[in-house]
DNA sequence: AATGAATGAGGATTCATTCAT
DNA sequence: AATGAATGAATCCTCATTCAT
């Protein structure tokens, strides 16, 4: 939790979805501490039982003051899905840069995936409620995955690592098998592990369905 | 549109999963009358929008009727996601069930999921709200998806038709890979035919990434 | 008062200016107790005063009821106000219509101006302040007086009992002088009685400033 | 505009409005844009729809020098109504006080009032919302006029000029005429120019209604 | 069964004003 | 003097649910 904690406290660096840039440091306290109550909030409760009053009381501040910050309560929402788009990628950017080819990088990917999502299962609840609150976040979000992982499979492709095939669909596929395994695995349920989850499901991501052929 | 239509209309029969049961003639058609309705406004709406008024007026029944058949506004919401799911199996089912094993089976089931989503674009949403509404009922409804799916995979495996593996995860894998190319290619883009992405996916799902051996 | 609360409880008959019509007798009789809460409150503190609080106090009703006869605060208000342009009328329309000339019914319509302001002081607020809290409906108001000060003018004009003259410059110059001689002498203050500053008026109506020819 | 604006600029000067009186240029500079901005504030959007922070963004300063000058909103606003007054009144002297008699000064001053209002649309508003901010400011507002109306129709009866009457209640008259005319000829609509409008009401106000009698 | 009026908790947002820097 | 962050009271409006008819 620290790590993302961290993270969102820094989030008017990079980002800055926030409205209203701070120009005192008691004020990038003030927003800071915001950012990080409304993830909390959002995350704990969704967004539509959240409330203002929730967030500012979380963060030890007056009422008003949040709107010193953002617009609304939809657009710290959509501040804080953008963000955690970020977030997820460099986790999983980070622990998969030294895998040795596409098929191996998919699986420790999806064990990333899952442990990221474990360690912060209230956060990405805000990415999923996402869909419902503030589709168009909702596909930029996954647009961001998509391209990366079309870009992951050509040139995986081109070195003749992986077996041909239609980009597009393979990447929305292992999407969807990231996003369901780690909502079941990540958030529901933690009886196994990130890496026995990974490793049942890099099977099937390697050698699909198929039987291997009888040895002779 | 009209067969799911008649679904709903139907839907007292099977399922009851409204509060009281119509003893009269009448009452039946009102019921009839409020399910269409609340699935036509949550559907559009989505669950937060929708408003018991707005399902009433549809209906063209009092706003007080609502409550003579449902309990609250998110029984109905919970009655029409169970509702989904028989829907959702039958469609599938039957479409399913000529399949010669089950590799093809996953094909034609994800083609037909897609042209499910397709159909009743509106009425999928329901399901895919659950998440934040009852997450209970949206939990039930990929239980029985997987109880499903780890069943097939485990017939299909006693048979040798595929290969071993872990059951409970691969057909999580599989929901997710429909799940997600449903909502890509299903809810927000036709580009493609369900057919077309059915059978990339199926390669994908029948060989994994894996290159062919190569030929000598 | 009596008169105009009556009137006032009578109001969605002719005008209809509410939003929503009951349909049951107690709905009659809340929407009434509405509209009159709503004048006395909007007439005592003032638009941007006035709280829908207030006035679903003052009518012995729930917050919510408003809301099921009313779209908004402004619209009230601005039903109020064409209701208070009827009310006017007809007020002194009663008052004027047995004068034998149009002269005569200036002094007349003056006086019976001043009588209406003074019995309806706080009514009368609301049409004043109209002009800054819906515009079109303060333009309006005046636009049907001036229409009605035009055609009689001009009948008046015809008949020779009035000088000739630019008509609509005069039906606003007599609406400035009602007004100011209303707001003065009937709102601010009580000093003189609405026939003394009616025949003081009237005179200068009748004559304008010019002395008259020396009697030889 | 210009006019006006370099008015505003001083008018700590004259009648010094404003809470505290600047001790250095800069403040003095600070003090003379913000009172240009809260004018065109105030008369752009009116009392409640203009802010602070409106004015000190126009006025190019922070939200906090405001209230180094004035105490509160309301406080600005009341000393621009009571400026509107000498401005008015000074406009209007200049123009009329070349007039031979009153009856001709009556029609020049209508005239100049016209214009005056014409030149100004947005910074009269001001003086007619006072009536439902600042009433006592409103009601001091026009005293003046009453009383500048009062001694010079005084003035002119001693001298003969014009006929005996009630010169307070004459005084009103020709106020809420003036006002009425300015509003519909000076703020809504532009078609006929003021010396027309000032001719059409100038023979109203000379001879009133009655017919000239017939010449032999 | 059906109707529709009544209820009131709940919550986002605004903005004048204060105050520490 | 100037700045701008912080404050929190105030209020409009929504809507699920209840209930009398």
């Amino acid at each position: 939790m620290g790590r993302v904690e961290a993270k969102v406290g820094a989030m008017h660096n990079a980002t800055s979805p926030s409205n209203k840039v701070p120009r005192t440091e008691r004020g990038r306290r003030t927003l800071a501490k915001l950012l990080e109550a409304a993830a909390a909030e959002f995350g704990e409760r969704g967004y539509h039982e959240a409330s203002i009053t929730g967030i500012t009381q979380r963060a030890g501040a007056a009422l008003g003051s949040f709107y010193t910050y953002f617009d609304s309560k939809e657009q710290v929402f959509r501040a804080l899905v953008s963000h955690m788009g970020h977030l997820t990628r460099k986790w999983i950017a980070e622990r998969v840069e030294s895998a040795p080819n596409r098929i191996v990088a998919e699986r420790i990917g999806l064990e990333a995936f899952i442990e990221f999502v474990r360690a912060h299962k209230d956060l990405y609840r805000i990415v999923m409620e996402a869909q419902f609150v503030a589709e168009d976040a909702y596909r930029d979000y996954y647009a961001v995955f998509e391209e990366a992982y079309r870009r992951n499979l050509a040139v995986a492709g081109e070195r003749g690592e992986i077996r041909p095939g239609h980009d597009e669909v393979r990447a929305w596929a292992l999407i969807g098998m990231n996003v369901f395994l780690g909502l079941r695995y990540g958030v529901w349920d933690d009886s196994l592990s990130a890496a026995e989850v990974a490793a049942a499901a890099g099977d099937f991501m390697a050698f699909g369905l198929t039987p291997a052929p009888k040895a002779r």
